[in-house]
DNA sequence: TTGATAAGCTACAGTGACTTTAGATAAAGG
DNA sequence: CCTTTATCTAAAGTCACTGTAGCTTATCAA
């Protein structure tokens, strides 16, 4: 029987992290000692190994719980884990164009600040008026 | 006189954002109509679009706080508003380089994903064990 | 057995940057 | 005057945790 900071430990999660997990019913109610302490079985420790995995790769906390039913479930057919995965690998691919834009945005504004006084900073009058911007990027934390 | 809704269209910002704004303290309190509706300047547009143009480029509230500050200070050196660009370059530049890993994994994830049943799937695989990964990705939410 | 220390417990508030909801009031046009 | 549209406040919800306060339990050496 593991105690909550072992699996902490063995998993880079914090203990209130674990217990929160509980909380949302991601990871299962937790034995208890006589004393109330929460006691875990090694599949546990898997079951929360796996969801922080896959935070690691980005998953929303739905989709791992998608997942982990889908793991639960091996019978099934694989197509839909696929599909989470892609819709997944999708978002990446978008967030990783957008920051893209905004950093040639960002580059080309302190390039061109030559440190003089705010009244002429190119950073400031960039951001003042959009219309001096190369691109669009109209939506925010897309 | 503007109204709420016109700085809303203008801007693209909700309504109920540009109040959150005044709520925070980032814009100045509106003047009020015998009613009890906010009514706003031009230079409050301006203002509203200096910061939905620097949250498109990713600043956080209290960097855009700072830039107000420093634009509405014009003698002060231009050093700090670069300094706070050069910060949010390095962010979106790290963010980058974090997600161009994650995408590399989850490519490879579903390349190696081939339909079977979910007890074979080789996405499910990968999540539950991280020794199967090429990097590391150990930081959540980078 | 005692006592110290580490680890665990609950419950709730806070984070960032909003968004949503409910229910009421104001303004504008015909 | 009436209807529609816009606006108002206040509070709760979102996501995925993190932090805090004030306790209680477990473990180990002396």
């Amino acid at each position: 029987m593991l105690a909550i900071g072992t699996l902490s430990r063995k998993t880079g999660t914090k203990v209130q992290t674990i217990r929160y997990y509980e909380q949302i019913g991601l990871m299962n109610e937790a034995g208890r000692t006589s004393g109330g302490q929460r006691r875990y079985y090694v599949k546990d420790l898997d079951r929360l190994a796996f969801i922080r995995h896959s935070r690691q790769l980005g998953f929303s906390l739905d989709s791992i719980r998608e997942l982990l039913d889908l793991s639960d479930n091996p019978s099934q057919s694989c197509a839909e884990a696929d599909s989470i995965a892609r819709r997944q690998l999708r978002q990446v691919e978008q967030r990783i164009k957008r920051l893209q834009a905004l950093k040639k945005e960002l580059k080309r504004m302190v390039a061109e600040c030559d440190g003089e006084s705010v009244a002429e900073c190119k950073v400031l009058e960039v951001l003042r008026d959009h219309s001096e911007c190369l691109t669009n990027h109209d939506e925010i934390g897309a």
